[in-house]
DNA sequence: TTCTTATTTGCGTATGATTCCTATTTTGCT
DNA sequence: AGCAAAATAGGAATCATACGCAAATAAGAA
């Protein structure tokens, strides 16, 4: 079992990315939509690495193994296999920045669907410490914590 | 004093209004950069509410009391607030999207200047409880922690 | 107050990121 | 192997954001 030294210093090893592909497979299967070579390479792509493509980068990445691939399904796949449950976004998801006047602590909620926010504050969060894994990395100059979801309204619309 | 009631359901008093701008045009001649009409309406829309407007919504709430106002200077104002500590951005600022496949409870660290972006666990950010405030607001599908600063590669090339 | 000059602004245009359109290709099923 | 539904490639469209420069203006000096 050799591990493998990711750019961002953690280590993954052959059997956790094994894990990985088999989630991926599972889960297409279980969702009903079809397996094909691109969306493969480009879960792939983004699974054997720690530091956080973006799309584009994704997209030179998979490039090597199939040259034709397009950016757009790049995209399409990214976003499909977010619906999906396999990754994430770092930072929010899509759309435009959004300015907040507000610099005292505070955490914010934030609705995926229609993009309602709203500020509140937490004790607890407001104790926190930074680690200092964190503090070897650079300066911290700002900490934001924010939770996604559904807001109830949007839930009810959809039913 | 009279609470004024905003769209997110925070209350802010005019005394904290007016201590906002206080500290706006503090900041503006501390820093030696001009106090235009502009800026402090554009400061103006941003501090009195609470639901974190994108630089459009910003642009048509100024355009009301200054018609004149281009989309450009909003943009460069908005950054010029956040250079100066008056606002933060809601979600990473700028760039592309970027994806993650490490799906477990984990924070992220991230470089404003370059963009590196680490992982890291912290003990005391997995057991964080999500507080009944926000259940109230909606179903909660992710949290997201993240802290912001210089990494010590880019302060060193600073200097 | 008026003059002076470095900053800012507004506009038109450029760039970068993401998405749409649709003809063509593939997958999963038989 | 053959079919129908789903997925892809690629180019053009859209959205968010930034740039360059001539005209306008804030802030200090006179």
């Amino acid at each position: 079992m050799i591990p493998i030294l990711l750019a961002n210093g953690m280590t993954l090893t052959p059997s956790e990315m094994q894990q990985r592909m088999n989630r991926f497979g599972d889960a297409l299967r279980r969702s009903g939509v079809k397996l094909t070579h691109q969306r493969m390479e480009i879960y792939r792509e983004v699974a054997r690495t720690g530091d956080h493509p973006d799309a584009e980068t994704v997209y030179r990445g998979v490039r090597k193994r199939i040259p034709t691939v397009s950016l757009d399904t790049v995209y399409r796949t990214l976003w499909l296999l977010m619906d999906l449950g396999l990754i994430t976004t770092l930072g929010s998801p899509r759309g435009s920045v959004r300015f907040d006047a507000n610099m005292s602590s505070h955490c914010h909620y934030l609705c995926t669907r229609c993009g309602m926010a709203r500020d509140f504050h937490s004790e607890e969060f407001a104790k926190f410490k930074i680690p200092d894994a964190v503090k070897a990395l650079g300066s911290v100059e700002g900490t934001h914590v924010e939770f996604r979801g559904l807001c109830s309204s949007c839930s009810k619309k959809k039913g």
